[in-house]
DNA sequence: ACCTGAACACCGTTCAAGT
DNA sequence: ACCTGAACACCGTTCAAGT
């Protein structure tokens, strides 16, 4: 509604007919458009649009949409440095812990994208450096390769879901202050019957509080902690499993 | 394409202009649809048409599109039975990690479903049950109210959160066998300049698997002994934080 | 190589109207 | 209360054509 002008004059380059466009300029736009209005306003022909030009030119660059929406996806992802996974080996909890609360604030400072970063799967360039920046994290932590990978795996996914729930208990997809949104997620468990539900009414205080950076911290330090353990249970194994 | 008949002609009661529909029988066309033809495919014209009924119809039952979604979602989580979760004190652990698996296996049998369930809040009946159900779980591991309740959380972000991505990591969003889908990831990672990215190429095969139901279970181990460990270094804190 | 014209087969949602 | 007719303002994608 705000922010994204809708320019249906000119391209934005000179006037010949070869490169007035570039992947880039489509992402950026893309972003702009999914920051304004939301993750459902991101459409193809709104792109194109705001860049004076055909629907379908767009295909030119982009397979379609759901490449657009990856495309998108990686540039939020690339705004958390992963370098900050990298340092002192005796410090790799705090690398791991910085970077997850600094991904954790890009993608929330960009909520449109959190709910599409479940969409899409996690192999462009961007996605590869987490992984290497945790694998390399998990590594100086003291595991071997097989358990690095597997730690890495369960926080991309604590980090990620996370941040993926939050964004969708938004009404609007918009986290707020993080005061009002407890607030408010305790005003729509007043209506809990403690008979349905006894240990949920008695927690509802911790469970409005699911969505702070506090839990997200405590949460995230708690993996941590099972993952260098060393005490595994595993009882359930590698079972083969069929799909469907 | 199959299986969802599109029937065009009378509507499936008798003749009466009152109750030809109900919130159930939506669903499971809704539901039937997703499973057909994937999360992409539901619609509210879609739904309708098979139904025998224009679209505003549906509008009687659901405020709209996305009501729509979250009720099949809460269909799909109700298949797992949350009373999994109920037991002997002592087996806790057994519970959580059962449920947990009936759930993922629920989820991946309905995989559009599975990309649907990060959109929309967790605070339907089923949503609440699995929370209720968790909660005395934890409290039987020993866990006060808060921890408990973060704790809960926790799991629910990792079962999700991992569903989600391993469904969003295939082509068509469809899961197959685990041994194919492995095979193509370590396919997919074949082109990978050891150079730019070193651990991930050392942990090739490892990376592969992120997606079986093994690193489900390892990492769902680990997450409940790092929360019942009792040793959490949590130094970061319970600042506030602002939206946006 | 890059962009357009035109079309195809769809969407969600609203509103006034009928029974 | 439940459903329809009709409309509004959109979608993604394809294909042949132009430069």
């Amino acid at each position: 509604v705000n922010d994204v002008e809708e320019q249906t004059s000119t391209p934005a380059r000179s006037r010949g007919p070869a490169r007035s466009l570039s992947l880039e300029q489509i992402v950026d736009v893309a972003l702009a458009l999914v920051d304004a209005e939301g993750a459902d306003a991101l459409s193809v022909r709104r792109v194109a649009g705001v860049l004076g030009v055909r629907p379908n030119t767009l295909y030119t660059y982009l397979a379609g949409r759901a490449a657009l929406e990856q495309a998108v996806v990686e540039r939020v992802l690339a705004e958390a440095d992963p370098r900050l996974l990298d340092g002192d080996a005796s410090q790799w909890r705090a690398r791991i812990t910085t970077y997850a609360l600094a991904l954790r604030r890009r993608l929330r400072a960009h909520p449109g994208v959190a709910a599409l970063v479940m969409r899409a799967p996690m192999d462009g360039a961007a996605a590869l450096a987490v992984g290497e920046g945790m694998l390399g994290a998990f590594a100086d932590a003291g595991l071997a390769t097989e358990d690095a990978a597997r730690a890495t795996w369960v926080v991309i996914v604590q980090v990620l879901g996370s941040v993926a729930l939050d964004v969708a208990d938004t009404p609007d997809g918009r986290p707020g202050p993080e005061r009002a949104w407890v607030a408010s997620r305790r005003a729509r468990m007043r209506g809990l019957d403690a008979a349905d539900w006894p240990l949920t009414v008695a927690a509802t205080d911790d469970v409005a509080r699911w969505v702070t950076k506090a839990q997200f911290a405590w949460g995230l330090d708690a993996v941590l902690t099972g993952l260098t353990s060393g005490a595994q249970h595993g009882a359930l194994g590698d079972s083969e499993e069929q799909g469907a």
